[in-house]
DNA sequence: ACGATAAGTAGGAGATTCCCTACGCGTCAA
DNA sequence: TTGACGCGTAGGGAATCTCCTACTTATCGT
């Protein structure tokens, strides 16, 4: 086993784009906190039409962030969280830079350059 | 001092779909390895109107991730990293989902609640 | 086989995104 | 003061997003 999150431009947009949108962050909530759940279920918990819903769940597989796995006429949606680990590597070069800020090292830094993406 | 963070759903709306582009990013990519540079000098490494670039200029500014400084006819943007500590810590509750699958503990606990967002 | 249930697809309205060209505003140098 | 420069705003076009109301598909119970 050698990459696993190698995750190109695309994919990024389709990421961020999945997580920028309330309705889709919080299914991920509710997944996360009462586990995988059928699509009615789901639908349930909002003041949406379930198509409606449908589609979010739609951009929240494309992205990777969900699974489904059908049962009889339910389809059981589970939380993949994998690309959100893709998130944090994201992040990780700019932690320093909110590190800096909330210590009080103040902006002496600021011009300091740093490699990290070719 | 006491909040510095509390991001409500639009603000994160808006944050995550800041993040949702590939010249955004790379944006904020060479203000961090590159230090605060000019409007112009942003501009100059993308292959875009520079209109253009002003357009993202404003949305990453709008998600409070860039700040500007006048200095004579120049506008210096510069990085500001603190948004994204609350992408890290919206991502912390999911941590341990991906770490689960990583270190091959299964799916063992998928249906196992947490509580964490009201 | 039939009706009811679970959930996705089709198509469409209205808003937003992402790019462009044209133009306006402030600042500096001569 | 005039002209050039740095940069933003206006306005517009194509594509995409987010919601809706039908409608289709697949499965289950009787």
């Amino acid at each position: 086993m050698a990459t696993a999150s190698v995750r190109d431009t695309a994919g990024q947009d389709r990421l961020f784009a999945a997580l920028a949108n309330g309705t889709r962050r919080e299914v991920l909530r509710l997944l996360r906190e009462r586990g995988p759940q059928p699509a009615g279920a789901i639908a349930d918990r909002f003041d949406m039409a379930r198509p409606s819903l449908s589609e979010h769940l739609k951009v929240l597989r494309e992205a990777g962030l969900v699974s489904e796995e059908r049962a009889g006429r339910q389809r059981i949606y589970r939380l993949e969280a994998a690309p959100l680990a893709d998130v944090q590597d994201w992040l990780h070069p700019y932690e320093r830079f909110w590190r800096q800020r909330l210590t009080g090292l103040g902006d002496v830094l600021d011009a300091m350059p740093d490699d990290d993406t070719p």
